[in-house]
RNA sequence: GCCGGAAUGGCGGAAUCGGCAGACGCAGCGGACUCAAAAUCCGCCGGUGGCGACACCAUGAGAGUUCGAGUCUCUCUUCCGGCACCA
């Protein structure tokens, strides 16, 4: 055997060993349990990052330990192909997104195949494909039909410079973000998926969901936000007409404390008083202005602005005020809101900025008034008082009998809400799924047939950022009516690429099916059995997969409603970053770059770059190109292997903690498989023999750690496996001897348990050591009961819960033998005093109470 | 702003049910080997006091429950993720 650990020929031949056995291609078996493991697909965008690493590293863990297991397991690889960074790429560079996203795809293929992930490579997809996207339009005309997916308008972010619409991400400060152009909102017609039709069935399925963490439901539960409240009409005058301005509350008890209501800038009210109120048109204008995102809208100053209407109050008949609120948001709820300035922080800010009545009708502890400044007793539920016949009354008595008044007169009843919304597909962008309808003069909106799909999208085109180049393609847009065969327009928008990910976890079943989106392999496999990704996806791509999948179930597509059983939220891959002042302006230098200098107990005094400048360090975060702080994982593979890589990434942290990077434990991580490797060179040769109390101890704390070790994989918490790995080789090189039961024993062990983590290292040594031709089909190992034996206990003993030491006894000891012995061994610190009680944990501790 | 999460030595982390805080590793310090370095091996390694046995303090801050709290409860601070067109 090689003296010397050589990753690179050690990784190559194993790679080539998995690859000419097909290791990892996945065939339906109902004979044997299946287990199908999935990391969330990359988007490809050049090259492999270190959270991609991370990513695929923990579910090949669990793949191979499934493997091991005897499960049939199946681990696909795709790619999310669509996106903007590829328009981005394409307008810097002047090349077409496909090819940049088709290099983009060869390059981190080679790279993946490189860590030797057991990846059936024959099922990889990708979203671009038109043989994929096929199905989406397919899928969508289905829920066309179904009323699922329908038109409606829908508010975007408008570049008046560049006359194209924008993604949050690209409005900076409400400007532009090539252009630096005031940013507008406009109202355009797009299509949307009625998810809103699930909200109660995705809210109930959370409570079965016993294999997603908490948190993540948690998130889901507020995210779809069920409240139960009464929705309010407050009548107005329209042009001779009586008209009724709805608003929802879930606090219908305040409602006799009404002084005003707020509409949003685009609610029909507002854009009808604009018209004669040119200051008011000029404060709508200004709201659709600004604040992009929903934290935005939350963090504003709140401004407002009288329309100069009024509307009455439903039960008590008085006139209210209607404002413009630049905080009431159109796309949520009615698109207004009833003012209760008493007992609503907001609404207690606006009436003080503009001097609107302030009306207490709820007792609170704080007292009857409502001074300056606003307390958060104001906004508790209390006695109704000030409200006429509902004085007295309770929070659920009054918003009962607010309720049914309301509901006599036809102003109002109560009502469940949603916070969740219908989901937006269209996108005004060229590289995305074409949504598959034909806009007909006569006809309508007209889904494609099923023998005109896919809608190919044209690969050649080169984004120029002012619009999307499909609206300006007749060749793609020139079309005629499925339906009457009359002269008609394509549709050229492209779907959201949130619909692309929300079903190719099904798809991996049968990639190859160009009859039908899904067949009965999918069945076999679905639903995904763990699922691993990044905890930034906990709401909005895990709930529109489960909205996808309730779909896909009532077009008979598939038969579970969840589609991911167990889900792991890894977290995110964090560096330091380090800058150089120079004349002000930071230079980001990469950590790689920069010797850091400690003083004798390790502390980090400063930080020098190679080229000797001082630099200044600036915390950890995550990984940027814009903080210089990336570290490329092709640089840790070339140098010291993927072994190594895996190895590190797995034992640095607990896979949903966010993991700092730091390049000096890789080096431990290297040195650690060498160790290994120097352990197994000279594992055959002669030595001592070992003696009978070693090999006991030996075996003892081998088991226990395996022990330890299978319940820490259990709950994913792989760093310790690691770590296990570790104690085990350290257990084993206490014994300067080769070869005997017990190393046997031991290694096997380590080997099988290591395998899963740095496979290519732990195929080649357990083929050379002759345990085996191929440790992938290794039984995984289990502690044998009979090592893990033993004949005394050692407790911890304390006094008044302080620990004073501890006592070595024989299992067999009844309480009082160690009530005597542990008192006997405690004399220093119970003699004189009287001994209160003893508490024994069994096998574990004693505690002397004095 | 709202929703969710996290905080333990110089650093990453461990501590299964409320039961020895700091496993395993990194960095650091001391030593062996070496002409020297690298590699490797051995030892030390939370803080304060003490020659020492040992004592006291210590899990972001403050309170509480308990024989006993990193773990449970309340209040607060800081950081991270999400907020519907980044993926």
């Amino acid at each position: 055997m090689q003296p010397q650990y050589h990753p690179r020929s050690v990784e190559q031949e194993a790679q080539a060993f998995w690859a000419e056995r097909k290791s990892f291609r996945s065939i339906e078996d109902s004979a044997k349990p299946k287990f199908y493991c999935l990391s969330m697909f990359p988007y490809p965008s050049g090259k492999l990052h270190m959270g991609h690493v991370r990513n695929y590293t923990i579910g090949d863990v669990l793949t191979r330990c499934y493997r091991m297991r005897g499960y049939n397991v199946l681990q696909p690889m795709g790619w999310d192909a669509f996106g903007l960074p590829a328009e981005n790429a394409a307008m810097a560079n002047t090349v077409p997104p496909a090819k940049w996203t088709y290099d983009n795809i060869a390059t981190m293929k080679r790279q993946l195949q490189g860590l030797g992930f057991a990846l059936d490579w024959e099922r990889e997809l990708a979203t671009c494909r038109p043989e994929y996207y096929k199905w989406n339009q397919w899928l969508f005309t289905r829920l066309f039909r179904k009323g699922l997916a329908y038109k409606k308008t829908g508010i975007v972010n408008w570049d008046p410079a560049d006359q194209t619409v924008l993604a949050n991400e690209q409005v900076i400060d409400g400007r532009g973000w090539r252009t630096g152009a005031l940013v507008e909102k406009r109202e355009i017609p797009m299509y949307f998926f009625r998810i809103t039709a699930y909200a109660e069935e995705l809210l109930a399925a959370l409570d079965t969901m016993d294999g997603w963490p908490e948190q993540v439901k948690l998130m889901q539960k507020n995210w779809i936000g069920r409240s139960e409240g009464v929705r309010v009409a407050f009548p107005y005058a329209l042009g001779g007409e009586t008209k009724l301005l709805w608003v929802f509350t879930t606090r219908a008890d305040t409602l006799m404390g009404t002084t005003f209501c707020a509409v949003a800038a685009e609610h029909p009210i507002a854009v009808h008083a604009s018209k004669t109120n040119k200051q008011l048109a000029a404060f709508v204008e200004e709201c659709k202005r600004g604040a992009v995102t929903e934290a935005e809208f939350a963090q504003m100053e709140k401004t407002g602005m009288s329309t100069g209407l009024y509307c009455t109050h439903p039960i008590s008949g008085e006139k209210l005020p209607v404002w413009v609120g630049n905080y009431v948001l159109m796309g949520y709820g009615e698109g207004a809101v009833m003012g209760v300035p008493a007992h609503d922080e907001r609404d207690y800010a606006f009436a003080l900025k503009y001097g609107l009545p302030i009306k207490g009708v709820i007792r609170h502890p704080a007292g009857d008034s409502v001074p300056k400044p606003w307390k958060p007793a104001y906004a508790e539920y209390g006695t109704c008082i000030n409200s006429g016949k509902y004085d007295g009354l309770g929070y659920q008595q009054a918003v009962d009998a607010i309720a049914a008044d309301l509901k006599a007169k036809g102003l109002g009843e109560k009502q469940v809400h949603w916070r969740l919304r219908d989901w937006g597909i269209s996108r005004q962008r060229y590289w995305g799924c074409p949504i598959p309808i034909v806009h007909c003069p006569s006809c309508g909106d007209v889904p494609v047939p099923d023998d005109q799909l896919p809608v190919k999208l044209p690969e050649h085109l080169v984004p120029d950022g002012t619009g999307n180049p499909l609206a300006k393609m007749p060749e793609f847009y020139e079309t005629r009516c499925p339906s009457c065969g009359k002269p008609a327009k394509r549709e050229t928008d492209t779907m959201d690429t949130f619909v692309d990910s929300s079903w190719y976890f099904a798809r991996f079943a049968c990639p190859d099916n160009d009859r039908a989106m899904l067949d009965a392999r999918a069945k076999y496999w679905m639903p995904v059995d763990q699922y691993i990704g990044g905890i930034e996806h906990a709401i909005l791509h895990l709930l529109y997969s489960r909205f996808f999948a309730r779909a896909m179930k009532a077009e008979g597509l598939l038969d579970v409603d969840e589609p991911f059983t167990n889900l792991l939220t890894q977290g995110m891959v964090l560096a330091e970053s380090y800058y150089s002042d120079a004349q002000g302006r930071r230079e980001w230098i990469n950590p790689a770059d920069v010797a850091v200098t400690r003083d004798a107990k390790g502390k980090i005094l400063g930080a020098k770059a190679r080229d000797g400048r001082e630099v200044v360090y600036d915390g950890i975060g995550t990984m940027s190109k814009s903080k210089n702080n990336g570290v490329d994982p092709q640089a840790l593979i070339d140098k010291y292997g993927a072994d190594t890589a895996r190895f590190y990434i797995i034992f640095a942290s607990p896979p949903t903690n966010t993991l700092e990077w730091s390049d000096e434990s890789v080096e431990g991580s290297f040195r650690f498989l060498r160790r290994l490797w120097a352990y197994c060179a000279k594992f055959d040769n002669p030595g001592p023999k070992m003696a009978d109390g070693l090999a006991k101890a030996t075996r003892f704390e081998i088991h226990s750690v395996l022990k330890q070790a299978n319940f820490d994989l259990g709950k994913h918490q792989f760093n310790t496996v690691a770590s296990a790995a570790m104690k085990i080789l350290n257990a084993l090189d206490n014994f300067s001897g080769g070869r005997n039961t017990v190393t046997q024993d031991g290694l096997s062990i380590l080997l099988r348990l290591l395998a899963p983590i740095t496979p290519h290292v732990c195929h080649h040594l357990w083929r050379e050591l002759g345990f085996g031709e191929d440790v992938m089909t290794a039984p995984w190992p289990e502690p044998d009961p009979a090592a893990l034996q033993q004949d005394d206990i050692e407790y911890v003993v304390q006094v008044n819960g302080k620990t004073r030491g501890s006592l070595t006894l024989p299992k067999s000891a009844d309480r009082k033998q160690i009530e005597g012995s542990a008192a006997l061994s405690m004399q220093k610190y119970v003699a004189g005093q009287i001994i209160k009680k003893v508490v024994i944990v069994p096998g574990r501790l004693i505690n002397i109470v004095v």
